[in-house]
This record gives C-alpha cells, structure tokens and sequence, in this order.
DNA sequence: CACCGATAGTCCGCCCGCAACCT
DNA sequence: CAGGTTGCGGGCGGACTATCGGT
C-alpha cells in the first residue's frame, strides 16, 4: 500500500473546489447524519456484519450481559484505502460538535479550612480564596518550596486579593506569614474520602461523568463520527512549568465562553456554552482542524482543541509524516555529501550549517530555535552555545570527542560524548573561537529558518525535524532486520524488539525518572532468579544422584552455579524453613477454627508438633545435602525424567532473565515517546507477521487506535 | 496435590493533561 | 503568528499477586 503518487505536484491552490460540489450534493439530502459512504472501496460494512450479528445468540446460561451494544456497530471509514485528493489544504467539508466542556465552578472552603495570616484566619471571598486553594492543596510538593513559583503564585494572589480582599480588611503584603497547612489538610481529607467512596457510590459518579462528557467526545466531520481530544476545557490552577520556568506558579485564568473561539460548519446549529454567556467568537474556517481556540494567559500561547489521535485527520498526517520522512532517502546520500564537502567550506555560514546538519543527522538532535527570555533556558542544535559543548582528545589513542551537556526539550538533560572526525573537531575549536564566551551561541551564522530553507532545496517539506522521524525509523528497521528470530521463543522476539526501541528512544534522549519502587522491584526479582536457579541445581544434584555417570557426561549441569554460594543457600534454605512452619502453624489455627465452628473436637497440640517434624525433617534432610552435590526429591523420578525438568527449568530461567535484563536496562529510557511519534507502524506491523507475534503484543489499545492505517503493511514492507 | 475461583492488596502500564517544542 | 507535533509526569484503573478455601 505504497502511495506513491504523493509528490505529483498538484500545486495549485485552489485545488478543492472540484471535488467540492459532489460531496456537498449528498451532504444537503442527509442532514449530515449518515455516515457518507466512502466513494470507492469501502469493505468497512461488510467486515461490520460478519462478526457483529453472528455471536449474538448467547448461549441460555450466560447471563444476558448488559449489552454493550455500542461495542463497535460504528463504520469504520478507511481513508487510507482512499485516492489521495486535492492538495490538503482544506480539511473538512461538514463539522458539526458540541463545543467545549468547562471546569465546574469554584466551591468555596468550609468555614473551618482557612488560611491563616499572621496566625489569624483569613475570611477570603471566592475568587482570592481559590487562588489560595490552587497553592494550599500542592503544599506538600517541590512546586510549593521553589523560590519562583512563590514569588509569581503571590505575586498573582495580591493582585486578585486588591479586587477581592478578606473581608475584615487585613492586607496580605508577606507570603512568609501565610499558612496554608488547612488547605492542604482539606485536600487530603477529601482526597481519602474520595477514595473511601462505596463501590457504588464510584459508579455512579463515574456514570454521570460519562453521561456529561459523551456529547464532547465525540464530532460528526464531514458526516462521519470522529473522536474528539481534549474538549475539556483547562481549569484553573497555577502554571507548571518545566525546568527553571520563570513564569512558574503564575495563575493561570479560568476561561469564560467570551474566552473561546469555535469553529464549526456552516448553517449547523452553534452548541449553547455550557456555563453563562456567550463564545467569544464563531468562525467557519474549514482549512484548519480544530474546533475551539483561546489564548492562554500566562505566556499568551495559542490553545486548540482538536481532534483524537484516532481520528482520520490526524492520522493522515501521521502517515504523511512517515511519507515525507521515507522520501528522504532518496536525497540524503546527496545531502550527507554536501555537508561532508561543506565541513571545509570558506565560508563560515557554510561550514558551520554543515556541522549543524552533521549532528542533526548523526545525533538526531532538534532543530532548536531562539528562545524568549520568559521562557526556560532550553537548547537544540541551532541555539547550542559554546558551554555547551567541549572538546576532548584521548590522550593514548588521539581519539577525538565532543562532549554535549546541554538542556534541551522539558529541560532535560542531554549528555553524550561523541567520537568525531578531524573536520568536525577541528570546526568545533575553530566555532568556539578565542574571541567568543560560554553563553554565545556556536553556530552564530545558522538558524533554523536558514538550516530549513536550505534543506528545502534539496526536498519539498524537507526540515530538521524529518531528520529526527527518518534516522529513529530507520535505525529501527535496522536493528530489526538484524535479528534473526527463527525458532526464538515469543518472549525473546518480544525482548529484541524492546531492545530496538530502546536503542532509538536512547538515539533520540527519551528520559524518564526510574519508578520510585525501582530498586526494591529489581531486588526482588533477582532473589526470584536466583530461587529458580537453586531448584535447578536441586534437581542436577537429584540427577547425578541417581545416575552418577551423568556427572561427567553433563559438564553442562555438573558446573555450579557461583552465584548460588554456601551462605545463600544457607540463608534461603533456613528462610524456606521458616515460612513453612509459619505456614503450618496457621494451617493448624485455621483447621481448629473450622473444628470448633463444627462443633467438633481439635487438634491435638501433638498434631501440629507432628506437622511441624515433618517440615524440619525435610529441611534438615536439605541441610544435609548442602555442599554435597547430590539431592533427593520428594518423588521418585528417572533419570530422564528429571533430565526433562531442568530442561523445562532452565527455559523458565531464560526466559525470567530476559524480562529481568530488560527491565533494568530500560528504567530510565522513556519508549513509549518513540513508539508513539518517531517508529513508523508499519515496520512493527510487517515485523509481527515476519516472525508471527500478534500486534496486540507490541500496541497497546491506543496504539492500535491511532495506527490502523498501518495495519495492512505485509511482512515484505520496509521503511 | 493440582487446580480453580474469590478476595484483597499492590503494582505498573496506560491515558490524559498540558507544557514545550517546530515551522 | 497560527497551527500543528512531541514529550513528560501523574493519576487511575486494571492486571497481577498472595492468600485462602473448596473441589
């Protein structure tokens, strides 16, 4: 399903209007409410009513389960399966929705939650007391201790304390003499109640949310029924930034209807606010795709509301962004060759975009624009200063490094040191100049306007970021490729394939924290595997008592295991004892119990006594055979047998591990990031029937949501 | 003893929110 | 700028685990 008749240069504007008329035609009978039946090869009905109508007749015993009707009786409209038309810059012929949904008002504190002023409460009216609500209840967090977020929280309090004071008139001019400690406490009182809600009680609440928000989630577009995203409206609430934001802890406004743009179809009816007033304004504009827009307060960023990643639009350009990216291969030999030329260029605007272009491409950094002075100091390639980077020589072998330590997108940190050509290392020392400082920037002759424009010569649409898309899925496909999974078990693929996504989420700096139950999760996995190993070398022993020959004919089994020592074995062992006395100390209790409830008479103290011998014996019988190399198991087993139980045994470890390793290797790599936005599905897709792992193992629900027009890849397809 | 099913508690992956980028 | 895409963290719900009783 290559489309390959995509660059056919169709550049004329005004190229929508043909197919325009047809589609309107069929819009005006209908009322838009029936979905448009795609005008060429659709199969979605057909598929529908396969399975749709044949599993209905339950079988009599079932209880008649609540029918989920709305399971999935909706067409699916399979736009990848279209002919591409017109040039995309109209985006919908019909759009009817219902707005957005706002933030339920404010609801004042009890009378006995206050902030207190000098030790004294304050009696604030709603619009100061919420604003004091929005610090009180993340008292408890970093946010609250950081010197700016105070600063601009307070400073925004005061200004709408001035409109609405406490009413007996004390002024609020010191943040150190405010406590809002009630605050928090009444956040974590309503915080447990919430979560002390009978199972009911939470059903109901979940349905009437549900019921709320089922006209939002949805929007008819061009007579098809798609998912809307974010159709909530921003509440309130301080501003988090990321990294050292110097707006951080500015308030953040609520929006009234006056606040909203919408933007729907023409002639369809304009959805009422759902709070008192009326839309800012109502446009028409069928060239964008969102349906409501404001401006937010704090840094006045442009806010949309747009459509579900699910949505066809949205996967459109999802895949167009594949396209273009795969498009690249045919220019980035000749790209690649004109900035190892231009590395030596004269001319310095030259030389240093070319080194600008190396690192993009082999680093795959971002493009990197100016940054405002009220914004956080992030960088990328083109705003790289000189701090950012130093330079290294290996003293023993002349290797030669760029070491990069920068902030770069979320302020997080990006650390890599990079073995170089001359020609890089020496542009680097020769960019860094003697008459430059730390904070000047490194490539002073590029920008990313200048670097997209000139990357636009070589390809139409061609820009930093296509390099990003390009080199992840590419390194992707190679990675793959180079795997070779016959006969491999499923949790092995499943391991190369994280492995590969791991590698281009690392290409790409994709960082998370290391989950906080990290460490303990790890120990205690590792004491699993190590249990595992101990039944193995239970059962070796076991074997070679049996048949002792074995012992040399299976040097494989006969080798002990190092990290099983005495002491461990020891410790476990005596730990083993342990649990199962414990064990059969309760199941002596719990027997008793079940004794008196009947009626009938107890055990006997010398039963549990009994019992209790027995798991001694079997344990002091271990004891015996520690250090000695041979075993006995509880049944009898053959020789072959037994053979047969490590094998499976020594499966289960391997397998154990490889999820082990993976997890560890993997506690501070972010994947999902690179899944969702830089691997293109369909190298997944053809990988999964390759090797026949099924797609559900490698997408989770959302993914195969946004991806179904990837789905059709065969195993054959390549990036 | 193996297996199943129920229950409660824990954990972890998914989804959402919205900030931070790019062009 | 407007109009998108990319990105992380946090909260939540569902999966998983431990335990137990029953067959």
């Amino acid at each position: 399903m290559d489309v390959d008749d995509e660059d056919k240069p169709k550049k004329k504007k005004k190229a929508a209007a043909p197919r325009k008329s047809r589609v309107k035609k069929e819009e005006d009978g209908e009322d838009g409410e029936t979905p448009k039946k795609a005008p060429r090869k659709s199969k979605a009905k057909k598929d529908k009513e396969e399975d749709g109508t044949t599993s209905a007749p339950a079988s009599p015993t079932k209880k008649g389960k609540k029918a989920k009707k709305e399971e999935e009786e909706e067409e699916v409209f399979k736009w990848w399966e279209q002919d591409v038309e017109g040039d995309g810059s109209q985006k919908w012929q019909t759009l009817v929705h219902s707005g957005v949904l706002f933030p339920p008002p404010y609801e004042p504190l009890p009378k006995n939650v206050r902030v207190l002023y000098d030790g004294k409460p304050l009696d604030l009216p709603p619009e100061s007391e919420e604003v004091a609500w929005f610090f009180g209840k993340i008292l408890d967090t970093d946010h609250a201790k950081d010197p700016t977020f105070q600063k601009n929280f307070f400073k925004d309090w005061q200004k709408i304390l001035k409109e609405h004071p406490p009413r007996d008139g004390t002024r609020v001019t010191s943040f150190d003499k405010c406590d809002f400690r009630q605050l928090l406490a009444h956040h974590e009182t309503q915080r447990d109640a919430k979560k002390n809600m009978s199972q009911e009680e939470k059903k109901a609440a979940k349905e009437a949310k549900e019921k709320l928000e089922l006209p939002f989630r949805t929007c008819l577009l061009d007579g098809r029924k798609e998912k809307v995203g974010n159709f909530r409206i921003e509440p309130p609430d301080l501003f988090r930034g990321r990294g050292e934001h110097p707006k951080k802890g500015a308030l953040k406004l609520r929006l009234s209807p006056e606040d909203i743009t919408i933007n729907i179809g023409e002639g369809v009816p304009v959805p009422e606010p759902g709070v008192p007033g009326k839309w800012g304004k109502v446009v028409h504009d069928n060239t964008v795709t969102w349906l409501a827009t404001w401006k937010e307060n704090v840094n006045g960023n442009t806010k949309y509301v747009f459509l579900a990643a699910g949505s066809s639009l949205k996967g459109q350009s999802d895949m167009q962004k594949f396209e273009k990216a795969r498009d690249l291969k045919k220019y980035v030999d000749a790209i690649r060759g004109d900035y190892e030329r231009d590395l030596k260029s004269k001319i310095m605007a030259e030389r240093q975009r070319a080194t600008a272009m190396y690192f993009i491409d082999v680093l795959a950094l971002r493009a990197g624009n100016e940054k405002g002075e009220e914004e956080a100091d992030t960088v990328g390639c083109c705003s790289l200063r000189c701090e950012h980077v130093t330079l290294e020589r290996d003293t023993t072998d002349g290797r030669e490094y760029v070491v990069f330590d920068f902030l770069g997108k979320d302020s997080i940190r990006y650390y890599n040191r990079v073995e170089v050509s001359a020609q890089v290392f020496k542009n680097i020392r020769l960019f860094k100049g003697d008459n430059k400082t730390d904070e000047d920037a490194l490539f002073d002759r590029v920008s990313t306007t200048s670097l997209n424009k000139h990357l636009q010569s070589y390809m139409k649409g061609l820009t930093a970021k296509v390099f990003r898309t390009f080199n992840a899925s590419t390194t992707f496909q190679r990675l793959l490729d180079a795997e070779d999974l016959e006969g491999a078990s499923v949790a092995e693929k499943i391991a190369k394939y994280t492995e590969a996504n791991r590698q281009v989420a690392i290409l790409c700096n994709h960082q998370r924290a290391a989950p906080k139950t990290h460490d303990a999760t790890m120990a205690k996995l590792s004491e699993k595997l190590k249990a595992m190993k101990y039944d193995r070398m239970k059962l070796c022993h076991a074997l070679f008592t049996v048949e002792p020959k074995k012992r040399k004919q299976r040097p494989d089994l006969a080798k002990e295991d190092e990290e099983l020592t005495a002491e461990w074995i020891a410790e476990y062992e005596d730990e083993q004892r342990r649990l199962a006395l414990e064990k059969a100390e309760k199941k002596f209790a719990k027997d008793n119990e079940k004794l008196a409830a009947e009626g009938k008479e107890e055990l006997k103290e010398s039963v549990l006594k009994e019992r209790k011998a027995a798991v001694n014996a079997e344990y002091d019988k271990l004891k015996h055979e520690r250090g000695t190399g041979k075993a006995t198991l509880k049944q009898n087993k053959s020789a072959e047998q037994i053979e047969t139980l490590i094998e499976k045994q020594d499966a289960k470890i391997k397998t154990f591990s490889i999820q082990t390793k993976s997890r560890d290797d993997t506690k501070t790599v972010a994947l999902g990031t690179s899944k969702i936005n830089y691997l293109d599905p369909r190298i997944t897709v053809a990988w999964c029937k390759k090797w026949d792992v099924p797609v559900e193992k490698m997408f989770n629900k959302s993914l195969l949501v946004k991806f179904p027009w990837a789905m059709g890849a065969d195993a054959e397809w390549v990036f």
